[in-house]
DNA sequence: TCTGGGGTCCTGATGCTT
DNA sequence: TCTGAAGCATCAGGACCC
């Protein structure tokens, strides 16, 4: 890692729901199983390794994934367990960096750039965050990229899934990515690989060696697709995000027409986002209802609010003035509601957003004198105690740091 | 085969203001 | 007073990610 810019791992859990799944339940253990909804209209989740060579995988419908793996074993899935185990790992990967950025329950980026020398080299260090992902949760494995770049740690990560370990020098980066198909660029999906396709673009070098103007064609993401493909991604490891919109939507089991039955769905709709609102003190300025027709096109009514809400009564009264402006009848196989333009994260929020991180960087006091000038001694009391994980979270970190001779430097 | 749920971001259309 | 252009905000729809 000497001489490497950056330094950036993406830790990614395999087969996460089907791995925690096995792990609670030895009899399923080398066995197909795919994680998902039994509903008529459910997709597979997670689908177990043991499964995929038969042609299964995520995101596809469920009833297709039991014809072609019909000895699979299908689980309901258990988030309420998978966020638990997600903490664990997460709170392994904290002890190895002071800015980590989850992307999901099951993956994240570390950036090493201060502290992989603590390590030794980029093999070793790799090696030593899954041997603490195995000890921390009973045996479950993580593949890991490391690179001088997200894009190509995490194009590294998928490389040799699962229990991988794939380190790409920057210096190597772009070669490595080239002979790869362009759908591991980030953004590349279905329809922008058809694009791709027709401009006679199958690889990554074909894309890094384009003439820009072919690309113009693909507005940003033609620009953007041929950064990543030259290995060029200056985005930085993000720890502290905030939300910008909230929602809830359901795909029924048969499609709705009548006006009340929509309205019977955004009522439930509205009390689920109002709930996760209100838990983590945000309120919405703008309301949005989502209903998605038969033929898979979607019908979409947004309006701003004159108050911030975070109460079930005024999303639902927004919803409801919305759905009385779509003409269309339907019938509709989906209904959702979406809080977005969040506001107020409330102060207590964003403190321990900030505090979570400027606690891993070692500087929670600073923080808290901040926190006392502009909010008054009780806002530190309460700070302190709402801020309890990520005190631990830090010292775990800190002490990590010292048991290798090394306080975390002055960053 | 028949397509989830929770998000983010982009694009093109439209309307308002200057 | 009318008209058009430019800039900006908002809205609807959709692509994409895990």
């Amino acid at each position: 890692m000497k001489g490497w810019p950056r330094a950036i791992a993406h830790a990614d859990m395999d087969a996460f729901y089907a791995a925690v799944e096995q792990l609670d339940d030895p009899a399923l253990r080398g066995k197909p199983v795919l994680v998902g909804p039994a509903s008529r209209r459910g997709v597979v989740l997670t689908a177990s390794y043991e499964a995929r060579p038969a042609g299964v995988g995520s995101a596809m419908p469920m009833a297709l994934a039991r014809r072609r793996c019909p000895e699979a074993l299908v689980i309901p899935p258990r988030f309420a367990r998978y966020r638990e185990v997600s903490r664990i790992v997460m709170n392994v990967f904290a002890r190895f960096s002071p800015a980590v950025e989850a992307l999901s329950l099951d993956e994240a980026f570390l950036d090493m750039t201060g502290s992989a020398h603590l390590f030794g080299d980029a093999e070793a260090f790799a090696r030593e965050l899954k041997a603490a992902v195995a000890a921390a949760t009973g045996g479950l494995t993580v593949s890991v990229g490391f690179s001088a770049t997200k894009f190509v740690a995490k194009a590294a990560s998928a490389y040799a899934k699962p229990d991988g370990l794939t380190i790409v020098p920057p210096d190597a980066a772009r070669a490595w990515l080239a002979p790869q198909p362009v759908s591991v660029l980030w953004g590349a999906g279905p329809k922008l690989q058809a694009k791709l396709a027709a401009l006679g673009m199958t690889s990554v070098g074909q894309v890094a060696a384009a003439d820009p103007r072919a690309l113009a064609a693909l507005g940003k993401a033609g620009a953007h697709l041929q950064a990543l493909a030259r290995a060029e991604d200056p985005r930085a490891v993000q720890a502290a995000r905030t939300a910008k919109s909230m929602s809830s939507e359901q795909t029924l089991e048969t499609d709705v027409r009548t006006r009340e039955e929509i309205r019977f769905h955004l009522r439930a709709a509205a009390e689920r986002v109002a709930r996760r609102l209100r838990k983590q003190r945000y309120r919405a300025r703008g309301v949005r209802v989502k209903l998605k027709r038969a033929d898979f096109r979607s019908v979409t009514r947004q309006t701003a609010l004159a108050e911030p809400t975070q109460t079930s009564a005024r999303l639902f009264e927004a919803a409801a003035a919305l759905l009385s402006e779509v003409r269309d009848p339907g019938p509709f196989r989906l209904v959702g509601l979406a809080a977005f333009d969040l506001v107020g994260a409330g102060a207590a929020q964003q403190l321990d957003l900030l505090a979570g991180a400027a606690a891993r960087a070692g500087r929670l006091e600073a923080v808290l004198d901040a926190v006392e000038a502009r909010f008054g001694p009780g806002a530190v009391r309460r700070a302190r105690e709402a801020l309890r994980p990520g005190v631990v979270q830090a010292d775990t970190s800190l002490d990590f740091l010292r048991t290798r001779g090394d306080d975390g430097g002055d960053d």
